[in-house]
Order: C-alpha cells, then structure tokens, then sequence
DNA sequence: TTAATATTTTTCCAAATGGTCAAAAATTAG
DNA sequence: CTAATTTTTGACCATTTGGAAAAATATTAA
C-alpha cells in the first residue's frame, strides 16, 4: 500500500508544480489572464493539458496561487524600511531594491499590474486589507522622519506611489524604454534608471536648510 | 440613384462609429484586448454585433483605431514643451497636464498600458518611430536647460519616463491608490498627487547653488 | 513480484467567440 | 411614390478553449 493519498507531496509533484508555474508565470505575464490558454501554459510547462490539470484543478487556480506567492516577495523591500534606520539612506536603498526587482522579476510586475489595471478583481481584499495597513505603517514612520527635520516634508503615500511607478515603470514599460533609448543606451538603462532616481529622489526630499 | 457609395460618410456613420469607439474604449481598457468580447462591445454600444461588423471588419480594426487615435492625444502635451519657455515653468506645467489626463482618461491610459505591457504588438513601429524621435527632440532641449544651468543635471530620458510613469500611475493604478488611501483621502488624491510631484520635481531639479 | 497508487495520455464535449451571409427594414434620391 | 442604397438583424459556422472521463502507463510499498 501507499502512504497518505489525500494530499501527495512527493517529490514530482513539487517539482511539476514548479514547472508549471514557471510556464504560467511567463505565459500570464506575457498575455495577460485571457489572452494565456491552457495549451500554451502546458506547452510551456512541456506537459499534456490534462496532465496540467492534474496538478491544478483550474485556470484560475493557477492564477491565484501566482499572484499570492507574488505579493509576498513584492512586498519584502518595503517591509525593510526600519523606523530605526537613517531616513535618507534607508529610502535609497529601497529605491535600489526595487529597481532591482524591476529588473530580476519582469514578468511578476507584469502580472501585478495586468490584475491591478483590470480593477484588482482577485486580490482586492488584500490591497484594502494586508497592503494598506503596511503603507499606512510605513507611511507613519515616512512622516516622523519629515516631523524631525530628516526629510523635507511632502504627503507620504504619494511618495511610496511615485517609488513604485518609477521603478516598476523600467519593468512593465520595458518595451517602450528600450524602444525609445535605442538599442546601446538600453543596455544601461537600470544603471541609468537608479542613478537617476537617486539623483531625483535624494535631491528632491533633502531637507533644504 | 444615390451618391458615392465606396465609402459612406453620412451623419449616421459618423455618430455610429463614435457611438462603437467609445463602447470599445470602455470594454478594451476594463479587459484587455483578449478578454474583450465583440458581444460585449456590441452591448455596450447597444446595437447587434453584425451591425457593427458592418462598421469595423474586424476586432482587431476597432483596437487598430482606438490605439491610433489615442497616441496623438496622448503625446500632445509633450509636444508642448517649448524650448523658448522658462525650463521651470515648462516642467511644471507638463507635469500637470499629464496628471490632468490621468485624472480625465483613465480608460486611455489603461488601454495604452495594456498594449505596451503585452510587448506592444500593434505600435511597436510607432515607439521606434514618431515617440523616439519626439522623445529625443525634448531631451535634447531639456539638456540643453541643463547645460544653461537652469537645471540640474540628469538624465533627461529618464526624466521623462519617470514623469510619465508618476503620473500615469494615478490612471493605471487608481484601485490599488484608493484601496490604499481609504475613502476620504481617495477624493483628494489628483490634487495631492499634483501637490507632491511638483515638490518633488521641482524641489530636486532646482539647480544648487 | 504484485497490488495499490500516482501520473500521463487519448478522446471527447459544451460553451464562447470572431466572423459570414442573405434577407429584412429603413432611409434617401429623384 | 418608387427604386436604389444603406443599415440592421437573425441564423449560422468554424475554431478555440476550459475542462471532464476513463483508460493506459508508470511508480512504489510490501
């Protein structure tokens, strides 16, 4: 006989399951939830679509699990803002690890902003609810820093905002950037992109004296 | 016998062809181009979908269109930035035009952003074309600026991608900015978006002294 | 080895979807 | 009014797609 069938972890499983996250990732990221089928993801994953769904009951519950691993791992630079920190340095460097993100997991903003721009229809929950209370979080420490004089003082929500457009930007936008920097600039461009954004950011919320 | 016939122009297609693009706009920009249905569209602009394959032959002809028309509006307040004007005051007011349109065409915005996420199939011609070389005439005077010293010094491309990308942020991701803002700050949030990048622009592109 | 279990494939289906076509209805020129 | 023309509709079709069922194959515990 075998062991526990109810929920079977072995060893293949976890790995199929992998793969065809992997393969839904760049096919959802790429297409969009309607535009990715079942045979393209399968034939990413290299499996049969049956096989597919032998691991993952649905479409959309492939969906889900890739976007809640997603907010996870989008979140943990901001989670890394320490009230105890030095304001400016602290902001620096999250701007640097979103940059870097941008640049490491295109395909996860993607996904993030085509759930986002279509009304956020699967994890709207989690924006009003896990989200919110840490920019809110965040946003209170932002402020204190402003209070001391560490900061110039400006709303700190927009601020976050302005972090995670700019930076996102170079992922989502990719093709435009590069289309519009040509093909030797492009190579630079998140060198570029975070030397500017320090320039910017750095400049611009130095408290003036 | 009746006049011209190849091609009609008459009141009623005029008003039937807007009557079509704005429905298509609403169900494009919610669902993507793969997730809209030509039912939907036909819905939404309350006539049958043979009638408006009588309009449009095909889906990809209505998105064709829409996407078109969309670019001129969208780089018009670029093409403003005049060279002659007071760099600050040029800045600025783009900035604010931009956030006006964000305000007042989310749909545009998500329908462009759409496109773009998903690789811009359609107007990757146009990006390489007529944007980069608009792109490259504003950068060029913006560095010229900066050479005068009525800027700071940075780089001007990505002064500009990092415009568009504040702004249209407010269009792209507004459920996530109100799920996160809360309802009362939500209905502030052009204003306060407009407020703290003008801070920030302005604040850190004032040349030192 | 064998029997139980896990994995994969083959076949199939119903619904959704982009699009066609011919006929009906409405409009307009003369 | 009448005839030509434009607009609208109803019926239909081929393809795509998410998914189900069951049989076939592989794996593993004993």
């Amino acid at each position: 006989m075998k062991k526990n069938s109810n929920y079977p972890n072995t060893r293949i499983q976890r790995q199929k399951r992998l793969q065809i996250l992997e393969a839904a990732l760049k096919i959802f990221s790429t297409h969009g939830y309607r535009g990715s089928t079942l045979d393209k993801i399968a034939l990413e994953a290299r499996i049969s679509k049956p096989n597919l769904l032998y691991y993952y009951k649905s479409k959309q519950e492939i969906h889900k699990e890739l976007i809640n691993g997603l907010m996870q791992k989008w979140l943990a630079p901001l989670r890394e803002m320490k009230k105890n920190g030095e304001p400016i340095a602290e902001l620096r460097s999250y701007i640097r690890r979103k940059i870097e993100m941008a640049r490491d997991f295109p395909r996860e903003s993607r996904l993030f902003n085509n759930e986002i721009t279509q009304g956020a229809p699967h994890i709207k929950d989690l924006l009003e609810g896990e989200l919110k209370e840490l920019v809110e979080e965040k946003a209170k420490i932002i402020s204190a820093w402003m209070e001391e004089g560490k900061l110039r003082k400006v709303d700190a929500y927009h601020l976050i905002f302005s972090i995670w457009a700019t930076t996102q930007h170079y992922a989502d936008f990719d093709v435009q950037v590069c289309a519009i920097l040509g093909e030797e600039k492009s190579k630079k461009r998140f060198d570029e992109a975070a030397k500017f954004l320090e320039q910017l950011y750095i400049g611009g919320l130095k408290p003036e004296k």
